[in-house]
DNA sequence: CGATATCCGACGAAATCACTCGGATATGCG
DNA sequence: CGCATATCCGAGTGATTTCGTCGGATATCG
């Protein structure tokens, strides 16, 4: 994702070519990809000089977003999942005391993948196109 | 070690005791035990009437030295571990711009981690002893 | 002595993770 | 058209981790 977001505005990015980059297997990516677009963060074009690109920009696409649509809801525990649909309650819930702590756990990570987006994390893009506005996200 | 701290006071509470009250398989217990041990939060008396005690009081354990007892170094990634020891630099750390991120993630569960003790998980202790300082902790 | 405990090390089943394989389908270009 | 380049799809594998089991040695109280 880190890669697309570097690849933003110039088209679709080959998975062949972000393989290269990262030095992943392709045929990994194209499993992974496909929860993305499932998710709606990314888009394909297929064919020649196809590929993925974002649906939205950068600093639109929060961490937290990216993480859920490849690994499921967030959760420490089964027990305190991000998604009301997979909160399963355990069968011990009643005397069970911790769950709070978990939910706490919980939150905390969300709001800090959700505080963090992929333009935060996507390389500084050095000596872009135009000088001037550069140092708008210092380093 | 919930369970342990609802006795705390009390003299040793055996694990036969705590594997009925949460029934949990005891030979399990036993194997977890030996972390918490030797991790200094609890010491075991042998013999008959024997058993296990928290080396202080619930009110003095974070819940993060529980679970790094437990569990180890807390470390959404490899890369970004809490233990120094462990922190391996991924072969990648050159280009990766995510690792930021997973540290952020672990500082905010680090810290609300070690910011709940057992006292907090401890059940409110119902009808103790005496009656009048009942309503300390209202859940 | 004997019941009750902790101690110790190895083993096993099930789930998850990261990744592979083989092929079908769609698109651009000469 | 025809071929190279891509995405699409579903099943399968191998290593690691997690949760637990089993059997027996050692210590202590009554």
């Amino acid at each position: 994702m880190v890669q697309l977001a570097r690849h933003y505005g110039t088209g679709p990015a080959s998975l062949a070519g972000i393989a290269a980059e990262e030095d992943l297997p392709r045929a990994y990516l194209e499993q992974l990809v496909v929860n993305l677009r499932e998710a709606g963060l990314v888009v394909s074009t297929r064919g020649a000089h196809g590929g993925y690109e974002l649906t939205r920009p950068p600093a639109a696409i929060a961490m937290g977003e990216v993480l859920r649509a490849l690994e499921g809801p967030i959760a420490p525990m089964f027990c305190a999942s991000d998604d009301p649909e997979h909160a399963t309650t355990c069968d011990r819930s009643s005397r069970c005391t911790v769950n709070i702590l978990w939910v706490r756990v919980r939150d905390a990570i969300t709001s800090t993948l959700d505080s963090m987006t992929l333009a935060d994390l996507a390389p500084p893009r050095v000596v872009a196109l135009d000088d001037q506005e550069g140092a708008l996200i210092a380093t």
